[in-house]
Formats: structure tokens, sequence, C-alpha cells
DNA sequence: GAGTCTTTGTGCACGCGTTCACAAGGACAT
DNA sequence: ATGTCCTTGTGAACGCGTGCACAAAGACTC
């Protein structure tokens, strides 16, 4: 548990902030866009544009790079594909497992996109004993028996996490012994880390919340600003209205 | 561009915190599981050790809800499942298409924890005609050409799309056009949509990225410090104050 | 070489989110 | 009732992230 304890100065690391390192992979994306375009120059605004942030921003994330641009011109595409390459690490080969070989994990497998940023499938990992040997996207499924040797022998320092919930922290605890540093869980299991240990989540059904979430306030502010929708039917949603249009705040007890 | 004038107060609700509604699915998932257990009551200390966050941020979280839990007891498990479901507007049910039924899109049908909240594949979409009629987890494909009918009839407004990159906007557009209002992307592709339409999007790739990048420093770190790593081990990395876990940043575009 | 023009790089202010620390509030025992 | 103990709810401080606005800097023209 991440509990206290964390008292240090936090961004020491005159590194890059967390916020800035997220929205690298963006314009990363955005740069090969237009390398394969051969586009030559870009200037912040551009990039921005297609990046979907504000363009003070990008430059504010650039200028943590270093002075990779020209005043008056822009940035060189080529070069900075290769400095945010290099510094996300992608200019080295990442070998990655996957654990969990289900509909999610199969689907991961046969994923296009993995191979073209420097990361490789090293292995498929299953607990099935049926699944063993058979081919999932022309890669073999090795039993988890094997999970440890396939980590030593590969180097592996990357986990993916795709098998049922219950088993997740299992897993995990198996991989981090192996050594794995870094973890990306698909399992909905708040994953318990030693530190050290990078954990990134995707939560298809956290998301799906949220929207709802947003979706049911939408909902309720067209209906309170006008008390009958003139346009086409959109779910009336019958609930009774007992919830206005904005949630009571609870009285402040002064101190 | 829309530069400049577009002066709104973004977060116009003045209602719950945007990094709070995204922690409730979390919450909810944890007293679910306490539910399960007949756990009468749990303490903000307990909970958030269970989700994974700071008491003191939990606490703070329950009290835009409300004042729903009692002093020197705790929270009444039963009763917070219900305020959090209500608030994020799980008591009602959410039709959902699904566009794009290759790897990803067939995974994602045949997942089981999107009915267990309130979300209800209304349909499945595909361009692909040898696809149509077709049945994925018990669900008949339906082509494209349909789309907008499929919203209509079964008052979809939540759109979720697996398609490659480069129809991704298309479809969207067409989803938002047919009334759709929150699209989950899966496509690496930034979406442009109209206010009022929330876009959150999943992207493998960028979270391997993001791996990557912490996987590259920890790997400096150790160098920097024993000049000569004996073996393939990484020492316990005493990391210091860099703090990886939840670098989670909303996806919620204001448009 | 001087002037103009374009775009970067960043100082600064502001708002959101996080966390600490503690008083207020309620349950329970006596 | 009164006191003790426990946990909530929140005031306050702080740090991070964002975006405006502008001076600095290079390219390009004449
Ligand atoms: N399918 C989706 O679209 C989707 C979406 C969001 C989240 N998820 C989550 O991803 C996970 C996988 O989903 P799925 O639909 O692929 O499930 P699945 O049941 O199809 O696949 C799970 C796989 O994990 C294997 N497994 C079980 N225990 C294991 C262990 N201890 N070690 C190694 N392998 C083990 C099983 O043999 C199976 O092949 C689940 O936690 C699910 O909640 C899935
Ligand atoms: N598979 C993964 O693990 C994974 C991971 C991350 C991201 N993604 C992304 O998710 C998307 C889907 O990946 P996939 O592996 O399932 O690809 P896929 O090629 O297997 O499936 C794509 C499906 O979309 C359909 N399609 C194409 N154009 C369409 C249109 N205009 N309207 C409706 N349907 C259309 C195709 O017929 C096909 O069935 C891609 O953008 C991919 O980059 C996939």
């Amino acid at each position: 548990m991440a509990t206290g304890r964390n008292h240090r100065p936090a961004t020491r690391s005159r590194g890059i902030p967390e916020a800035t390192v997220a929205r690298l992979p963006l314009y990363l994306r955005a740069l090969t866009a237009l390398s394969e375009r051969s586009v030559p120059t870009v200037s912040s605004e551009e990039l921005a544009s297609a990046a979907g942030v504000n363009s003070a921003k990008l430059r504010k994330d650039f200028s943590y790079l270093g002075s990779y641009g020209t005043r008056g011109v822009g940035y060189d595409v080529e070069y900075l594909v290769y400095q945010i390459s290099r510094e996300l690490g992608l200019t080295q080969d990442w070998p990655v497992v996957i654990v969990g070989i289900g509909n999610l994990g199969a689907a991961l497998a046969n994923y296009g996109g993995f191979a073209s940023r420097g990361f490789r499938v090293a292995a498929l990992i299953d607990a099935d004993p049926s699944m063993s040997g058979k081919q999932v996207a022309g890669i073999p499924v090795r039993h988890v028996d094997e999970l440890e040797t396939i980590i030593h022998t590969n180097g592996v320092s990357i986990g993916v996490i795709t098998t049922p919930g219950g088993a997740a922290q299992q897993v995990c605890d198996r991989l981090v012994a192996a050594g794995i540093t870094s973890i990306l869980n698909f399992a909905p299991t708040v994953l318990q880390v030693p530190e050290g240990v990078d954990v990134r989540k995707v939560d298809l059904s956290i998301e799906l919340q949220i929207l709802a979430f947003h979706e049911q306030r939408k909902a309720a502010e067209d209906l309170s600003r006008e008390t009958a929708a003139p346009d086409r039917m959109r779910v009336p949603a019958e609930q009774r209205g007992e919830q206005g249009p904005e949630g009571d705040v609870p009285a402040v007890m002064p101190a």
C-alpha cells in the first residue's frame, strides 16, 4: 500500500514532468505521420493541433528535452522524432511478456502496433495446460511454470497482465519476483507492488463509468434547461427526477 | 483555429471534481467486494488501502457526495455502494455500441464485465460485409450502414471505437451525427469532436511507451549508482522520490 | 548590414489536486 | 450524564500543470 513514508522532495529528478512524459508518445505519433509524408519542419501550432493539445504546452514540453526548435521556423521533424524516441527509450528493444492468453490477451498478441515501436512480444504465457504449445499470432503459448525461465532468458522487464482479476495479484507477485519492474495491468485489480516497480492500469469498466457519469450529467442539464425537449427523443431516463440539477452541497460547519 | 474567444469556465460543473469522479469506480469496486463478503461497515483507512489511495483523499472524495459516514465508525458499505452507483449513473441501463469487430472489438464483446455495471452491448457494428450476420459473443454483427438506425432505435449514447486508426475519425463523426455524446476510443487517433461530446481514449501503445521511459530511467540510475552491474539482477533500487504508479491523466477533451 | 517577420522559449499567475493535521461529532462504557 | 475513544470531515498549505503573453532569436529580404 502506498501509505505515507513518501516524504521525498518528489520531483527531485530534474527530469521530465510526468504529464509531459505522457504526452510525448502523442507527439511522436503525430511526428511520425508527418515524417511519412516527408514534411521537413513543423511549427508548434501545427503539431499541437495534430496532437490535440495547446501549443504553449507543447513548447514547454519540448523545452524539457532541450532547445530543439528554430525560432521563426519550427521544429525539424526527423530530428524531433529521434530525440523523443531516445528520451522514451524507444531506440532500444523492449521484450514483453503477456500473461493470460484469453480473449484480450490474444487480441493484444495479434496487435500489430506492438512491434512498431520497439516492443517485441517475447512470450505468451497461460496457466491452462491445454493452451501450451498452441500458437497465437504465430507465437507459441508457454505454460506459466516457465515464467521465471522465460523472463530471465530474454531479459524481460515489462509484463502485461490479462488474466482474470482473481489471478492478477498472484501473477504480478511472480512477475516481480522474476525481475519484472514495469507492469501493464488489464485486470480489474489494484495491484500491490514493492517500491521501484511501476504499474499502469487499463480499465475498460472504469472508463465507461466515467463516461456514464458525464452522460448522466448532460442528460440532467438538458432536462433542467428545457422542461420539454422538442428535439428527437433521447432516452428520457424515466427515473424519478429526484436528483435535482445539482447535488446538494453539504453544509459546511464553521470551525 | 478556435483560439482565444473560447473563454468558457470549462469545468462548469461545480459538482464533483474530475479526479474524484475517476476514482469513484475504484471505490465502488472495492465496496462491492466488501458487500459480497457481507462486511457491514468500513473505515476510510481500510477502504483507501483496498483502493490503493490515500485515506484523506478518499474522505475528501466522499465529502463531495455528502456526509455519508458515521464518525467513530466508518461508512455503511451497502449505503455507499448505492450512493456511488447513483452518482455515477449506474442505476440505469446504458446501451453501448461497439464499432469495428476485429481482434479487439470481439474481445470486448466477449467481455463479461460489461454487463455487470449497467452497460449493455446494444449492437456490434462492422464495415466488412462478410461479417454481417455473424455472431460474436452471441450478438449478431450489423453492417455500418445501419449505424444511425441502431443508435436511434436503441437510444444509444455511448459508443466504443475499435476500428483501425484510419477509420476512427470517420466513424466518430458518424456516431456523433447520429446522437452519440460519449466515446471510448481504442484507435490510435486524436479524435476531433464538437463541444458537448466526451472522448476518452485507451491507448496500449502510449502506456507501454510511458513504462519504457521509466524503465530506461531506472536502468540508467542503477547503472550510474554502481558502475558495474555484476549480474542481470537488478538491485533493490531504493528509488528516490520518483512517484511512478498513478500517473493518471484524465483524458476528457473539453473540445 | 539593417530591418522585418515569424516562431520559439519561458516568466508568471492561476486553479486544481493532494496531503497534513486537527477539531468536531458520534458511539459506547461507566 | 459524563468521559473516553475512534473516525470523519475539512481548513489550510503546497506543489504540479496549464495557458497567457511577450521578449529573445534566428531566417529572410533588400
Ligand atoms: N476482454 C476484454 O475486453 C476485457 C476488457 C477489460 C478488461 N478485461 C480484463 O482482462 C482480463 C482478461 O479478460 P479476458 O476476456 O481475456 O478473459 P479470459 O478468461 O478470456 O482469459 C483469461 C486467461 O487467463 C488465463 N489464466 C488464468 N489464470 C492464470 C494464471 N494464474 N496465470 C496465467 N494465466 C492464467 C486463462 O487460462 C485464460 O486463458 C480480465 O481480468 C478482464 O476483466 C478484459
Ligand atoms: N488489438 C489490440 O490489442 C489493440 C490494442 C491497442 C489498440 N488497438 C487498436 O484498436 C483498433 C482495432 O484493433 P484490432 O486489432 O481489433 O484490428 P482489426 O483489424 O482486427 O479490426 C478492425 C475491424 O474494424 C473494421 N472496420 C474497418 N473500418 C471500419 C469502418 N469504417 N467502420 C466499421 N468498421 C470498420 C474492420 O472490418 C475490422 O473488423 C486499431 O485501431 C488498433 O490500433 C488494438
